[in-house]
DNA sequence: CTAACTGCAAACAATTTGCATACCG
DNA sequence: CGGTATGCAAATTGTTTGCAGTTAG
């Protein structure tokens, strides 16, 4: 479970570097354009190989879910919540923290819990405006 | 939120059918197996357009998340267990509530929370057997 | 020195889309 | 009949990978 630095190189911490700087929780393709105006020659799936390795390692978080994967640098206890709209993604100071029912209900079906994934879904600020103004427009649900 | 059916087709009913006779939440590619066996000219194509359709109608259920997206039949309030390993879906039968505090600090951040995805993760029982005969193995989230 | 890491480009996998045809109502 | 939905195939998109050259330790 503990991260086995072997090498520090220039991209791996620039690129850490980066999505702790941020809040938008970044898509490889973000974090990509930050590090090239620092790193003009750094490559996209360099970029990737250390979003990936720096989730495992534990120092980044990695999030799933609709679309694109985004990464996040901060990887304190928090929940996220999914614009439906734009897709962008929030966060909630807040801990996930996994009922003792659900761990019971889980074990009895042969099923370890070892972490959970929650996000809220919803419309963000600027999507919630936008509709209103434009009621016509879809979700990305409903697209 | 109703969902507007315009014209009912063969390969739509099956579709459904399909879907809604498993419990293992299909992939794409599984339903398009599934349905071939009795409708061997459709298209996975058409199976996308109205797997897209039947889960914004809300008929069936879309689950993003690790890779492949998965879809589930069963649309009563359930949680869903993702094994870390083989990447598998299984139900709980929990209803996912939304916190009173988290509506009203994502409303604080002008966030309006419609929904939420939840999904617990850990390994299923045949993974867990596994793993303890081949410790070496590795998780998804580790590979 | 040398194993790990990079840049680059090609390969992949999953999903989407354009278009001519088939079919529902 | 008129417009949807389909089948097919090509196009996209996001991500991964192979390899030869570079670099950190």
């Amino acid at each position: 479970m503990s991260g086995q630095s072997r090498r520090m190189t220039r991209q791996r911490d620039m690129i850490l570097e980066e999505v702790r700087k941020v809040r938008t929780h970044p898509t490889a393709d973000d974090v990509y354009e930050m590090v090239r105006r620092r790193l003009p020659r750094i490559s996209l799936g360099t970029v990737y190989r250390n979003l990936d390795r720096l989730s495992r390692e534990g120092l980044i978080l990695k999030i799933e879910g609709e679309g694109q994967r985004r990464y996040d640098g901060d990887t304190g206890d928090h929940l996220h919540l999914r614009c439906a709209r734009c897709g962008c993604v929030g966060d909630l100071p807040q801990a996930a923290r996994i009922p003792a029912e659900v761990l019971r209900a889980a074990r009895a079906v042969g099923f370890a819990v070892t972490g959970c994934r929650v996000e809220y879904l919803g419309l963000c600020g600027e999507c919630a405006k936008a509709r209103s103004q434009d009621p016509g427009a879809r979700t990305r649900e409903e697209a």
